[in-house]
DNA sequence: TACTAAATAATAATAATTATAACTTAATAA
DNA sequence: TTATTAAGTTATAATTATTATTATTTAGTA
């Protein structure tokens, strides 16, 4: 955690943002809920708890500065807000989704599925690819098992 | 045009939603500019050239209720709004977007090139694929070109 | 340690979306 | 056709997410 904090402050360093305290404790909150999916909100409820004093608005911002340097992805699931996404390290790319239209839950796929159709999208398209946003929308193996013993009672 | 409009009512019609001079409104801005992606503020300027009386809230239930019909899909490119995108007739899945960072354009992909990722999700992650959501964000044929004269001028 | 551009807190403002309530109407069937 | 009524609409208010403003503070640097 500590090595992945300090690559981030030289990130901001190597273009001259300075580290606050507040930009700190809200990349430490990011690293702590790698898992997750936070809105600004969910982020500012939890870097209060590491620096009560923190403004939502300086949250904002840093997460902007965040996605403007490729450290977070801004992703959007369709319900009203913006959810902020670590990269994993070294990932060129944003990575994949799974969420559940039943449970809600949302899991990651850190492999890279898209080169095969980058490559067609490179040739019929002639696009140049710089990142992509991939959102699978179905049901979660938990759920169809669920779905499968309630059927079978 | 008019035979769009009518599978769209009987569609409306068989979950008894009723058809009202607002909603056909709203679906005949949604054909006529099919290519764009528009915003529920851009529908709402231009189907009330069409029914002067209409309001805000309408547009927004009644893109609501298409959504829910799998008539239009609700997408969202990062911008501050959401945007309604019309399914192409008998089509299962939102189609591809690419989005050109330089320009600004949206280019849509009719063809489904999800299919072999998706059996992998299917295989691998146990995932009962639904629906899909795949951006591509990069640069387009034009900005490319431009940029290629620019540099050997 | 002093300097200064950059960043923050504390608002206020804006923009997008949703809720409420009184009125209107599309579909249905007598 | 007309009456009925659930569904839908308008007008407006409220809510939620996000951004702007400005006076104050501070991180990095010499
Ligand atoms: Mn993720
Ligand atoms: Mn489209
Ligand atoms: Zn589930
Ligand atoms: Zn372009």
């Amino acid at each position: 955690m500590e090595h992945r904090l300090d690559r981030i402050k030289k990130e901001l360093h190597a273009k001259s943002y300075k580290l606050t305290p507040q930009r700190e404790a809200t990349v430490r909150v990011l690293l702590e809920r790698e898992e997750d999916h936070l809105s600004a909100e969910d982020v500012y409820l939890l870097v209060k708890e590491k620096a009560p004093e923190i403004g939502l608005a300086t949250v904002y911002r840093t997460l902007e500065l965040l996605t403007e340097l490729n450290i977070v992805d801004k992703i959007n699931f369709g319900d009203g807000v913006s959810r902020y996404d670590l990269r994993k390290e070294g990932a060129k790319h944003s990575h994949h989704h799974l969420v559940c239209t039943d449970c809600g839950s949302v899991e990651e796929i850190i492999e890279d599925l898209l080169d095969d159709v980058e490559k067609i999208v490179a040739k019929e398209w002639g696009f140049l690819v710089k990142d992509h946003r991939l959102t699978f929308h179905g049901i979660c193996k938990n759920c169809q098992e669920k779905d499968n013993e309630e059927r079978s009672e």
